[in-house]
RNA sequence: CGGGGCGUGGCGCAGCCUGGUAGCGCGCCUGCUUUUGGAGCAGGAAGUCGGAGGGUCAAAUCCUCUCGCCCCGACCA
């Protein structure tokens, strides 16, 4: 009965929606799906994030659930005010919305303070003078077991007064640490007496300096679910080890909610990285200009490299969930751009690199408007007039003066038609005498193909795009390929350092395109199928009036391409 | 020599609980339609389910062992 796989249909089946299924089948939480999006405010979300966000909002809406949006802020050292208004706003343009369910662990200091509190008075936590270092010596190693704190036996009441002088600043910051009392001798390493508060004067972006103590995640993660009533609290699959732990804290506060936390493994993309450390270091070191890099797999570079909310969704859809460890491949996310954008993208005629072409038997001063399809895929978007005159630009790509096998645009006596005009027939190619390089073509056009076909049925191998050199508008084109060289940048068999594979080649800048006269004052952020060569939107940050600026979002798929390649390898 | 996970066509997943010789998406191949070498439609190749045993009439599905990969030793999340 599970659902097809399918880009643009609901998510399948995946064993957490199967667990959730299960748990409202037999009234678990009166049925209720309550679940969180907690990202850390410490930088931009990427389309890892993206996974988590699709599965957790979109499991509560298939469940007439709720999603909370909380931010996860409790080390203010690393946190910022910048971060989450850009996590805000991504998951809004994502399609996601939290209404008025936003929430910060900073809201619930008091209340965690109050529950660290109750957790001493049961005797299951003790502050602890050791210093980190000791702390660390002292927790053992993953075969041997760990020791106990010599101050692991203070008194209730000497561990609430030292709380609370931890709380008014009384000792210096790192001096002491509040521990759970659990098991130094655990297999599990978090449980060998975790630390639960620490001491940090630093300014919290929200709190200010109410506070010199910070709860720890372990601590403030499970109870900042469990406050908001979370039925279901989904995470990665590192946090699998800390789920004891989890479960250890909200047991032995005896709250009334108990959410249950399930993992699944992280996306992991090829040729790109999708860590955030590693972000942060693209960032900082000038590898890319900012978050919003177009390369960058962030959604803010996403998005500005001209990719659809809807197929960001469409590809968190089709990856599925599961545990095990793997690799999607960059091709599937291009897959599901260009199946959305096919749809909803206007088409329009743009040479890259242009090539002059000179239609011998055209009169130089007739201008004729030929009607072209906005989009074949959907008749509904019109269509547009195209000017046409002596003088044109073609890809330069499209002629071969001498053509290998299967290639059929344009030749010396070869005949192509030009999108929405005419056919034309290349009569001679003008070469610079210095470089051998070719300036120009001469061409004759057949007047009885206006429109792009010809009244005695002869038919032409290739359609190719054009723009009238009089009336194109100029245009600078961003191309852009993968970031990085190899499949996986983090394998350390590949490189010790991820860097090393970065793609030097990741962006190519063309100032010289030519465009159609219809794209003049093309907003920004709008996006286009320029034919032929693939979908590409106007640059949100450097585009203007006076200077068009586009990003390829991605190429069309291309035949020829795989061919050529088939026929270097024989 | 610790603990926790995971292993199904090239890639990503479903199926396993309630055994009956494997399914989906992407990719790949072929043909047809087509004024984007795009797109659509039709068809096709490709896996024996990490490996080995065991019980069963019958296992990817149950049991045992084994191999491989990932995670855990921040006062990070």
């Amino acid at each position: 009965m599970s659902k097809p796989n399918s880009t643009t249909s609901e998510p399948s089946s995946d064993f957490i929606r199967n667990i959730i299924a299960e748990d409202i089948k037999a009234n678990k939480n009166d049925g209720k799906v309550i679940t969180r999006f907690p990202p850390e405010p410490n930088g931009y979300l990427h389309i890892g994030h993206a996974k988590s966000i699709c599965l957790n909002f979109g499991i509560a809406a298939e469940n007439n659930g709720i999603c909370n949006l909380r931010f996860d802020d409790t080390n203010p050292g690393k946190e910022a005010t910048e971060y989450v208004e850009s996590i805000k706003s991504d998951v809004r343009w994502l399609g996601f919305d939290w209404n008025d369910r936003l929430f910060y662990t900073s809201d619930y200091f008091e209340q965690l303070y109050q529950f660290a509190v109750q957790l001493i008075k049961k005797g299951k936590a003790y502050v602890c003078d050791l210093s980190a270092e000791e702390i660390r010596k002292y927790r053992g190693t993953l075969t041997e077991p760990g020791k106990k704190s010599p101050f692991r036996n203070r008194s209730v009441e000497e561990n609430l007064d030292l709380f609370e002088r931890m709380r008014t600043g009384k000792f210096e910051d790192g001096f002491c640490v509040l521990r759970a009392k659990i098991d130094m001798s655990s297999p599990n390493l978090n449980m060998r007496d975790p630390a639960l508060y620490r001491i940090r004067r630093v300014s919290h972006h929200r709190t200010g300096d109410k506070w010199c103590i910070y709860p720890m995640y372990d601590f403030s993660h499970c109870l900042s679910d469990s406050i908001e009533g979370i039925t279901h609290s989904i995470c990665t699959l590192e946090f699998e080890n800390n789920r004891p732990l989890y479960d250890w804290i909200l047991d032995e506060l005896e709250v009334e909610c108990h959410p249950r936390q399930i993992e699944f493994a992280r996306l992991n993309l090829s040729y790109t990285v999708v860590s955030k450390r590693k972000l942060i270091e693209l960032v900082e070191n000038g590898h890319v200009n900012g978050w919003d890099d177009p390369r960058m797999p962030t959604l803010s570079g996403i998005r500005r490299r001209g990719y659809t909310p809807e197929s960001i969704r469409n590809f968190c859809d089709s990856i599925g969930v599961a545990k095990r460890d793997s690799m999607v491949d960059m091709a599937l996310l291009e897959y599901t751009v260009r199946e959305n954008l096919n749809k909803i993208a206007p088409r329009v005629m743009t040479v890259l690199r242009p090539l002059k072409v000179i239609i011998d038997n055209y009169p130089e001063d007739l201008v004729e408007e030929l009607e072209a399809l906005n989009n074949p895929e959907d008749p509904g978007m019109g269509t547009r007039k195209v000017p046409f005159s002596r003088v044109l630009y073609i890809e330069q790509e499209d002629f071969c003066e001498d053509p290998p096998k299967k290639f059929f645009r344009l030749a010396p006596g070869r005949e192509a038609r030009l999108r929405y005009a005419y056919f034309i027939t290349c009569v001679k190619a003008v070469k610079d005498e210095k470089t051998g390089e070719i300036v120009e073509l001469h061409c004759t056009y057949d007047p009885k193909t206006k429109g792009g076909d010809s009244p005695d049925g002869r038919k032409v191998k290739a359609t190719l795009h054009w723009v009238s050199a009089a009336h194109s508008i100029e245009a600078e084109v961003r191309l852009y390929d993968h970031l990085f060289n190899t499949v996986n940048p983090s394998d350390k068999k590949q490189a010790e350092d991820f860097k090393d594979c970065l793609n030097p080649n990741s962006r190519e800048t063309l100032t010289l395109c030519r465009a159609e006269p219809s794209l003049a004052g093309a907003l920004p952020g709008s996006r286009y199928q320029f034919e032929r060569l693939g979908y590409f939107c106007v640059d949100s940050v450097d585009s203007s009036e006076s200077k068009l600026v586009f990003n390829r979002t991605v190429t069309l798929r291309d035949t020829w391409v795989k061919i050529q390649k088939a026929q270097k390898k024989g």
